[in-house]
DNA sequence: CCGATGGGTCTGGTGAATGAACCTTCATCT
DNA sequence: AGATGAAGGTTCATTCACCAGACCCATCGG
């Protein structure tokens, strides 16, 4: 969290998460790649971040080990950023965190909904499936979809686009070849 | 999150949730809340948080919904924060990153251990208890206690002392009368 | 050669966080 | 009465992070 001073005193797991993921802007870059945005300017253009700050945080959430760089290609070298099984764990707290935004700060309720990829179920509160049973599901047996019940102004960029349509947790969004398309 | 600009055109249910506990500092002022800490005080010297930063936190929690404030004593009107219904529904969400956090950001593991009040079982990874079923315990049947196999420097404000035994969550810590006995 | 694309870095301005000092109300001690 | 001290703030100068936009560099297509 950059924190200047007595953060580090914390006798708390919470103090030590929120230095990795407590930063303005962090947990949704996470959001996003759970949603399988990869590239630099993808997150850019969803998040609408500073380019300085974009390259800060994802730099630093790869050196906490949430994201690793993976080349997509060798040309012009470019890398996506992809979550890591520490930042794949950040699942559970980041769906309740949305769930709680959902239920107490979001006017007309959430944008997106999820379910369980197998079974076509909502999940519940806690990120589980109600008709499979068991505990939470993994992201990648999620998909996401817009929230009919949720009419509000659309944006333009390519994500958003793409996210229009039912969508699975973690796989990319064909960002490029989708808006040459 | 005190957000300059773009981030109310998130299409997000946790952007939204952000803005209420995402600044800094905000989530361990609920944590602490959750510990039983409710005067200024206590937060002011448990958290080694400045003054001015603390007032604002608390009174943009109690805009929020998040805490409340109620009169403990009328002589000089003192009134301690206390978690609304909504703030307690942050407990799933507030346990679980603390969990990530324990694992995968904490030498040494974490200095708080969490049990189901009723059977003094620990909880699991999403809060529920394992040996009674069910979903999630609720806070207020939840004791924390801290981590033996942590024998870290402790810190000797009375709400770091109090902490020291096993205590149920949400019970008031006993600052004022603890620090006089 | 020209421009576009992807992924950055650099810079100046602004607003928020920090730490320390100060203020107010009351209760208690001497 | 006067001094002391606790609780809960407010004010202020300084520092620091965030922001927006400009600029930079490599490569590819035409």
């Amino acid at each position: 969290m950059a924190l200047g001073t007595d953060y580090e005193l914390q006798d708390c797991a919470l103090a030590r998460a929120l230095e990795v993921v407590g930063e303005r802007w962090s947990l949704l870059i996470v959001r996003d790649a759970f949603y399988g945005v990869q590239r630099f300017n993808d997150f850019l253009v969803h998040l609408g971040i500073p380019r300085a700050v974009l390259t800060a945080r994802l730099n630093a959430l790869v050196a906490a080990g949430v994201l690793r760089k993976e080349p997509y290609q060798q040309a012009p070298l470019r890398h996506g950023y992809l979550l890591t099984d520490t930042g794949l764990e950040l699942w559970g707290p980041l769906y309740q965190l949305s769930r709680w935004g959902g239920r107490h700060a979001t006017p007309g309720g959430p944008h997106h909904l999820f379910a369980h990829r197998a079974c076509g179920t909502d999940l519940d509160l806690i990120g589980a499936c109600p008709s499979c049973g068991g505990g939470p599901v993994p992201p990648a047996e999620v998909t996401m979809r817009p929230n009919p019940a949720h009419a509000g102004g659309h944006r333009e960029d390519p994500v958003s686009r793409a996210l229009v349509r039912p969508h699975p947790l973690l796989e990319p969004i064909a960002s490029a070849a989708a808006s040459a398309a």
